[in-house]
DNA sequence: ATAATATTATTTGATATTAAAAATATTTTA
DNA sequence: TAAAATATTTTTAATATCAAATAATATTAT
């Protein structure tokens, strides 16, 4: 494969990275929410309740770290603990309607970005960076 | 534009950040270097020497802020301030030898990834998605 | 059934990180 | 030169993080 392929790729990544970062952050900032807090909101919100350890693993910090994290979130009220008959150590965290809402909110910020970005393409284009994505993220993240 | 692809390219393009953000915070993790440090050698190392305000516009955090990630790369000797006759009250930071090595360190991390992308898409797709992130970088970030 | 082991979540103590405000130093401009 | 603008540092308070210890509960082996 080409240097100059891998060289530039490389550098249009970064860029593209940097940009939503910077974004991703910017809306947050303009939240309630602090950064960790929304990445949790996040998590709750796509791949719904779960228990503190999975939630832990989805965010890639220690379970201390997510116990303190949804303690905010629940004092906030955007997401509540539930304890289940079967095993009595387990709590599932999910989001509450106030938290739902502010998933909802959130992704439409995300909605808008996107549009932003096929705005820029051609229908064609658009279609291609989903094949692509697509490819990218079943095979390597 | 249709529902449909703006749902799936959003959903897709928050996994590809989400994929690329822990991706880049376990190389963090493994330097040694924080990840505000790490942000800051990246910004040196692709634009070179600047001045305290124009680096915090870059890492788009406060120059308060800045003054203490500069800090703390300059005791680990990854940076230097110079300072400038023409205008004492500026410190032109830029990258030492160690701080350049780092960089091209970890520049080398992020090829490895453009090449495993590179090698989960055709020769033709790569180069499509060249040319998309070029677009969307330039109109949008 | 009991004892040993494992799992889950929380708490604690120590650092690290961050943003924002206040204080200081310097230059530019009127 | 005095006032305004700019750049930086210091300080403060809030947040984030981890590792280790603890508590409660479940599971497994004897």
């Amino acid at each position: 494969m080409s240097d100059r392929l891998i060289n530039e790729l490389s550098h249009e990544l970064l860029h593209f990275f940097n940009g939503l970062s910077s974004w991703e952050s910017s809306v947050v900032r303009n939240s309630d929410l602090s950064v960790s807090e929304a990445h949790a909101l996040e998590v709750l919100g796509q791949f719904g309740r779960m228990n503190m350890k999975s939630m832990a693993q989805k965010l890639g910090v220690t379970t201390g770290t997510t116990t303190v994290t949804v303690d905010r979130l629940e004092k906030k009220d955007y997401a509540r603990r539930e304890s289940i008959r079967e095993d009595r150590r387990v709590n599932l965290i999910s989001l509450t309607e106030k938290g739902c809402r502010a998933f909802d909110e959130h992704n439409k910020f995300h909605l808008t970005l996107t549009e932003q970005m096929i705005s820029a393409l051609s229908e064609e284009e658009s279609n291609r960076l989903l094949t692509i994505l697509k490819k990218i993220n079943s095979e390597i993240f």
